[in-house]
DNA sequence: GATAGCTTCTGTACCGATACAGTAAGCCTC
DNA sequence: GAGGCTTACTGTATCGGTACAGAAGCTATC
């Protein structure tokens, strides 16, 4: 076999066992059965149920299974006959270096792997591109797998779907029968909206993604934008600002970017009545109309207050440091991890699974800094 | 069998084809063979090697396989035939959730998922931890791994040896027969050392991990600190500063973390005669010592100077901003991408494959910036 | 001293695919 | 119209394990 014959088996020499019982090829448990002289089973049990032998034959197993230099059994052949496979995948629509950029996805990623550690199961990071012959979506292995924030990106999802893994949607809403973990984005962008009215703004700029709206037209949370998350953002700021009856300036930005942001807010500040304030998209996109902002000659908060999302390092950063919303990532995390391991448990039909899907929403507080002061006279 | 028994078969009810083939219990190539009437090979070839068929075979089984709801070869059975598995897995020392809070190593990984996605290889991350029944270094299925800066850590390892897998080591010395990725430390180090010397310092400070040194004794670069960055940082510092006979005072901290850099530089600080100057292991260790060294009053780069190390974003965001040592770590991420799927083609025989390990040094370069001044008098 | 209940090991029956060689038919080519 | 190529499909032999139901021997129990 092609696969097979070319392996060099003399790599790293001195690593393991130096081989001295003489085997050729490759070593499998019937290779160390034959040498212990007991059948393969019995040498199955001892790595992997060592209850089931005694103590003595299975060190003398073991033994011999490291001078052969047996590393255990073979993975794959364990997952196919199992029928588990101890990882989980994590879908991203975006490129993966992309993803990990953002501290905010990267922290949420640490948790999950950190949550995930104990239980022995191993995260892997799907591409949602592939090769013709190989879509990991499709071709990996695993027990179940994270969707997040995949907007619109059906194609990989839809290899999950139909595989029927155990799923978990992240920051997106989920397909029906699947469980999701969502932060509560409403209750605190609406504080963060409220924060701004009771500092006596009368005119509130919105920035964000996934609205492609003219300057100054307020959205409508009903109508779909790409992403689940703005909606929800722009929806919690809404409930505030609409009942109040205030001037609503909104201005969409192509993407969650440095670049896009700054041109955001180039054109809200360029506008012959500009807002006093700006609820953020993200903390980057407020950092950025810090910046902006002073560039243009205004003081922040006296002339413009800013509110941006997230409660990243860099609200922390910057100056002065940001009133904002923060989403628990640690939590969030483990959130997901969990969900995700009891819809495993559930598929497997495990008693004390849940009988349904689940649906769990992560709290967001409002952090009051120094971005934010009362409305100019 | 348990594992397929309680599979609850009508989870995401319509997003699948609808069973009307009236398939019972699993489908598999056979039931499709079954149904259109020709081999299980054909149905095999008409998902994997669709150029071994006629198209309109071919469309008549992908047909076929839609209506009986079947998602294509199941991966646990294709990597055991195929003996490939379309995922690499990455082993950290630390645990996973602090390694994606350094943006080093989250950008590392970024870099690396990045550049392994056009090939179709899922990055995994090998959790160094796990159960009894399950740790990920000998249980997941993979075609190779990436070990990173896994300081000391040999269980997780020395499990990837036995298997013979195709082993890329970063940031670390790699075993015999393996692969390396490295930073080529040295000149960077020994730059910055002689950009401070160039600017009359003649009382150096050194801020690093991992040399248990007390405050004042000149770290050794022969000596064996516990890693293996940290050496060849110190090595490249003082190859500029042991030549040029200044005094050197070097204060080891536990962790590369604000707190213990924070210790750190406090101490140093706290000596009769303290230095000028300060190397420090990371912009994290030296945007730190900023901020204590503020507060204690003084100004830099005025009565100290300060140098990082990584050119990480806090080395912008810091007042001032720092002269550091850039690392390229999208360079880093590819290198060791390719350096791995490289040594697996290697281990298959394939043809252009290198005919042994592969050794890569990733360059760095000084940056200098605010927070380094000329000596003061 | 027969029954029951461990502990320890074994035999059989899968798990669900792919590789490779081989066969049969169709199409040229001279 | 025989030999040689293609194209399209099939049969057989793995890939390397695990689950589960015995079976054999040995110790308690009453």
């Amino acid at each position: 076999m092609t696969q097979t014959a070319a392996r060099p088996a003399d790599a790293y020499p001195d690593l393991y066992g130096s081989n001295e019982g003489g085997a050729v090829g490759r070593v499998t448990l019937q290779t160390i059965a034959d040498q212990v002289g007991v059948s393969r089973m019995t040498v199955s049990n001892a790595f992997s149920r060592p209850d089931q032998l005694s103590t003595e034959l299975r060190e003398r197993v073991l033994a011999t299974a490291e001078k052969l230099g047996y590393a255990g059994p073979d993975p794959a052949a364990r997952v196919l006959a199992r029928g588990t496979t101890g990882a989980v995948g994590v879908l991203l629509t975006e490129s993966v270096g992309t993803a990990f950029q953002d501290p905010i996805a990267a922290a949420f990623f640490g948790a999950v792997a950190e949550e995930l550690a104990p239980t022995g199961l191993a995260v892997a990071l799907l591409p949602s591109v592939g090769s013709a012959a190989m879509i990991p979506a499709r071709d990996i292995p695993m027990d179940g797998a994270l969707v997040y924030a995949c907007a619109g990106d059906l194609g990989a999802v839809s290899f999950l779907l139909r595989r029927r893994l155990p799923l978990v949607f992240v920051d997106q809403a989920p397909v029906e029968g699947a469980s999701s973990v969502l932060l509560d984005d409403r209750p605190g962008a609406r504080a963060a909206a409220q924060h701004l009215l009771d500092l006596g703004h009368r005119h509130v700029g919105i920035l964000t993604t996934g609205f492609g709206l003219p300057p100054g037209v307020a959205p409508d949370p009903a109508e779909a934008g790409t992403g689940y998350v703005s909606r929800e953002r722009v929806a919690g700021w809404m409930s505030a600002l609409g009942p109040a009856g205030v001037r609503v300036t909104a201005v969409n930005i192509t993407d969650n970017s440095e670049e896009y942001a700054a041109e955001g807010i180039r054109t809200m500040l360029a506008l012959p009545d500009r807002p006093t304030a700006v609820l953020c998209f993200s903390d980057l996109v407020a950092w950025t109309v810090e910046q902006v902002a002073r560039e243009q000659g205004l003081r922040i908060p006296e002339d413009l207050s800013v509110v941006g999302y997230d409660d990243s390092p860099v609200a922390r950063n910057a100056q002065p440091q940001l009133t904002t919303v923060r989403q628990d990532l640690a939590a969030k995390g483990r959130a997901a991890a969990t969900t995700l391991t009891r819809a495993i448990a559930r598929s497997r039909g495990e008693a004390g699974a849940p009988d349904g899907p689940e649906h769990v929403l992560v709290p967001t507080e409002l952090v009051v800094r120094g971005s934010t002061g009362p409305a100019p006279a």
